[in-house]
DNA sequence: GGCAAAAATTAAAGCGCTTTCAAAGAATCG
DNA sequence: CGATTCTTTGAAAGCGCTTTAATTTTTGCC
């Protein structure tokens, strides 16, 4: 394995100008700079990462931690962007590292990895109301970006989607409708992205005049059986809804089985609007009626904070902030509520 | 930010000894091994980690490098295996390094990371018939385990399931169950276990003295999407199968939807087998017929793995073998050919 | 040709840790 | 009590790179 201390004999050259030649500073000469650029072929020379980081202090790498037992990755929201993510920041030469803690020690984790220079910077996925995580790395004033949005005193990076925006949206297009029992098939109120959404959905059935009735809520985690127990559940009830709005695709593909277990229609007998975060291994080609969606693919959402992350680190002391808007995409799944 | 000379000096006591005392050296009696313990929890010291590797030489990290474009994390397969290696190599304390590279670049990528130091250790997934990356990291003779297994002249480690054995015992229990027309719902061959399992189910026929129809064999992508395709056109045709065996739940739940659609019941008109590897986000139950299935977690994988890597990592000139079994587990879904 | 300024290169310090080798102190023993 | 061994600590040399400050070489100009 070839050093820099080798590469500097054989060229007769000193570590140092070959170092800056490798790294492209101008005040080599041209001539010195290709010379080295060879021998660096020849000799098939790579810095050592440590020593570089021990130098820079800079790890070129960003973190990411998992939650054990509960495993985001399994799901595809999860997957898909954090592909999207390491991607980006591969054309940039930066690594993700990933490990894996229990809930309860995330916080002290995350500062351990800032703390030793792990890494430069970390993402911090689906996060709570009120996030350890977060109060953690503000405290150190570590780069970081939520993907998502927690309740914080202090101003923190992030960057979102309008879960706001959309949900009002679509619940105000089912009002508009017609339709006066809209059912909200919603994630766990610890996410916050549960919780806006349904803020937005209560809002504009309160603008509408409506109550909201509670057995027309629903807050669970978002899987395929579960979508698909309380869909029937709904259905069986006395009053079952005549329009439903899924937090997610999972969820959505659940409530269609439960759908068409009774023989309803989509589109006819009910309405369904789901959040499609775009995931490439479910598209909505699959439902057997087109749906209607509020868009907002979660890929896009690793590039951007792939970016973010770059930007953050290197200039730490700014908040960046980005909401993405979500595009509400009418299609068969929604029509006015069948007449009795 | 304390670093070892700090707390060295705070303690009145060398670097040297400080080092030896966290790190757990007998040499260094209990009660210096105490105050040192304590001092450093009270400054918070933490020590760094480049400067660590730096100067033993190890990453304690593993490699795993996704393919872009193809998007491997996508795949629930992999994201199951990823977290459950995760997770067992957070328990020692190994990093898990991701980075992203296209097709053409991998080999040289894996060699990068090697050569710097970044890792050390890889895990090759979905390794090809003739893999570059096995045959850039053997020539490297770097420590790494291929999950799955590749067709190379030389030695290495690798971690595959029994998927001829598998494919065979399930091909024989159709043709035992007296199915003469079996259809097989394959991955593409360009991955090697798609390979194995073609053999198996070659074989099987083979050995019953059946012909093997082209019309009956379909490789293809493992989605849902195409599962559901290539079952609806076997279907439309003359002489449908009258059982199907599937590489993966994705495909079989496809196929499963195209049954449905032509109106034909699991388990009495059709028989249908599909590999199953124990996906969380995907379980058997989903079926509304329990689905006989060749069960190998792939979880297990991700665990196995870990532990192979960190013996491979520990004592490099060893070339470790798994083959895990696999369970054939007869539930409804298969049954005798209707009698015409 | 001589001198100042600019360009190119180098020596050496330092990043923060581990580890070898040496030294000092304590304990053992004849 | 001095010689010997064992235990504990320390000084210092790396690990392989970057970068500052100093030095040498070139260039430009009168």
């Amino acid at each position: 394995m070839t050093n820099l201390k080798t590469l500097a004999d054989h060229l007769g050259l000193s570590q140092a100008t070959v170092s800056r030649a490798l790294n492209g500073y101008e005040t080599v000469s041209a001539r010195t700079r290709e010379r080295v650029a060879a021998a660096a072929q020849e000799l098939n020379y790579r810095p050592n990462t440590a020593a570089r980081r021990l130098a820079t202090g800079r790890a070129d790498a960003v973190g990411i931690i998992l939650t054990a037992n509960r495993n985001m990755l399994i799901d595809p929201h999860f997957a898909d962007f954090l592909a999207g993510m390491t991607r980006r920041l591969a054309e940039a030469e930066i690594d993700v590292v990933m490990t894996s803690a229990p809930q309860d020690a995330q916080a002290s984790v995350f500062r351990r990895y800032a703390e030793t220079g792990k890494v430069d910077g970390f993402v911090v996925s689906a996060p709570k109301q009120h996030d350890p995580r977060v109060e953690a790395l503000l405290d150190l004033s570590f780069p970081f970006v939520v993907h998502g949005q927690c309740a914080s005193d202090r101003p923190y990076s992030f960057y979102d989607i309008d879960n706001y925006g959309a949900f009002r949206q679509a619940t105000d297009l089912l009002l508009q409708l017609g339709h006066r029992r809209i059912a909200f098939l919603n994630g766990t109120p610890d996410a916050m992205f549960a919780i806006d959404r349904l803020r937005a959905y209560r809002d504009a059935l309160g603008a509408a005049g409506l109550p909201d009735d509670p057995r027309l809520l629903v807050q669970v985690p978002m899987t395929e059986e579960t979508g698909y127990a309380e869909m029937q559940a709904m259905l069986a009830s006395d009053a079952p809804p005549t329009g439903i709005i899924c937090s997610s695709m999972i969820l959505a593909m659940g409530a269609q089985r439960a759908i068409r277990d009774v023989g309803l229609a989509i589109g006819r007998d009910i309405s369904v609007i789901s959040h499609d975060d775009g995931l490439s291994s479910l598209k909505t080609e699959n439902f057997s009626v087109p749906l209607t969606v509020t868009r907002a693919p979660i890929r896009r959402a690793g590039l951007e904070i792939a970016d973010m992350l770059q930007r953050l680190v290197a200039e730490p002391d700014q908040v960046l902030r980005h909401l993405e808007p979500v595009d509400l995409i009418v299609r068969g799944s929604t029509a006015p509520p069948p007449v009795k």
